[in-house]
DNA sequence: CGAAACTTTCAACAAGCGTTGAAATTTAGA
DNA sequence: TCTAAATTTCAACGCTTGTTGAAAGTTTCG
């Protein structure tokens, strides 16, 4: 069998696993579970993937570089728009943030759960450490780097903790809680991707021209 | 026997499930691993919580009131000593997030995982709507009727979108897991709550005046 | 002391777990 | 069509899980 054909039951027990693991975590969820929800028996996960931690990581790696290099895309984009000075802190953060958005609207529920995912993992203490470089450390470097041309008066030690302020943010937004429905009482919606976006960008924004802008200092002391 | 008697083994194994459910999650741990951790039979978990599910609802009641209050201290301190027109944006977000890295600070690991925690549940998809209202909601209402009034011109959308963007950026912090340590080669460390706090406030309070802000207008728009 | 109440352990349960080898079924290619 | 390979199911394994009732131990207090 071709490798490009499409294996539908394999396919179906990595869309089930990726939306149960979003939602429950690692342990939350088990190998019956996913197969019950992908119409299997429970043998064709081992199958296809072996230990059930192998099934984790093929749920990462199928969507990792199509989402990467959109990233990537998009940051070489504003770059390349830019003048000699390079692009603004709003363009990169844009660039860093808008693909992202666009996956979350493409109607294919999966994109959604992939992120809650990685919302997952990012805030864990045991899979943080574990999984996040490897999918995200090339990428995250060349976003830092091109802030830092933005921001030349930044300290490094700045700039990441900007970026940590940025990453939290995103990834509560990732994790679509609903909490932030609740809230405000409905005023506000987790699945207005649009809203959110349109609120963190500038937030974010003004947040890294705050710390990381014009003065030699850092920033608030006590 | 009296409530006030401290309760030693009981109160290990609140210790031993606050630091694993925060390491691992609600499923990633068994009573098993939290007894033997206590240096305690299984069978004691059920006595003094009955079920799994109301140990983990003991070990956010433990300390629940006390870190409400301790926040809630803050804001009224920070209004007291404030003008007439009421505290600054910066002054409430130094209220809201102050206490917590002095309860990180006071040298018991136990506020630390207490945090930890108190981080999984509010990114996790699942336990959120279950659990964060009931424990946050009438103190982070108060905070936003007092940014409410620092920022009058705000509209209530922007509000929650600011605080949901706070929020984030303070989740991923209490979540510790050592991400930013790895990403900046050691120029930051998630451990020194200090250098966390003193970057996140300005960060954050930027972030709310530039969406919350003087004009009229809404955030950024593509 | 002695009995009642509380605490802790012991032993066991039924259910569910991940994993595996072999059988059955479907697919691919000559 | 026939055969070999790939896919899928079946059946079962050894282990771990949360929970429980009863026994043993400890504390409290008249």
């Amino acid at each position: 069998m071709s490798k490009l054909r499409s294996q539908p039951k394999r396919d179906r027990i990595l869309d089930v696993a990726e939306e149960l693991f979003a939602l429950h975590g690692y342990d939350g969820v088990t190998l019956r579970q996913i197969a019950k929800g992908a119409g299997v028996d429970v043998a064709l996960a081992s199958y296809h993937f072996g230990k059930k931690l192998d099934l984790f990581n093929a749920v990462f790696e199928r969507r990792a570089e199509l989402l990467n290099s959109a990233r990537l895309d998009a940051l070489r984009a504003c770059q390349q728009s830019a003048s000699s000075q390079g692009p603004s802190v709003e363009q990169i953060i844009e660039a860093f943030l808008r693909p992202l958005e666009l996956a979350q609207e493409t109607g294919d529920p999966g994109w959604q759960h992939y992120l809650a995912l990685i919302a997952y993992i990012n805030n864990s203490p045991y899979w943080g450490p574990r999984m996040m470089s490897k999918l995200f450390d090339e990428l995250v470097t060349e976003f830092i780097a091109a802030l830092r041309k933005a921001l030349p008066r930044a300290r490094d030690e700045d700039l990441y903790w900007c970026y940590h302020n940025l990453s939290g943010a995103l990834t509560l937004t990732l994790a679509q809680t609903g909490r932030i429905d609740k809230l405000s009482g409905g005023k506000c919606l987790s699945a207005d991707f649009e809203a959110a976006y349109n609120h963190m960008i500038p937030f974010v924004a003004a947040g890294f021209r705050q710390v990381c802008g014009k003065r030699a200092k850092g920033p608030a002391k006590r």
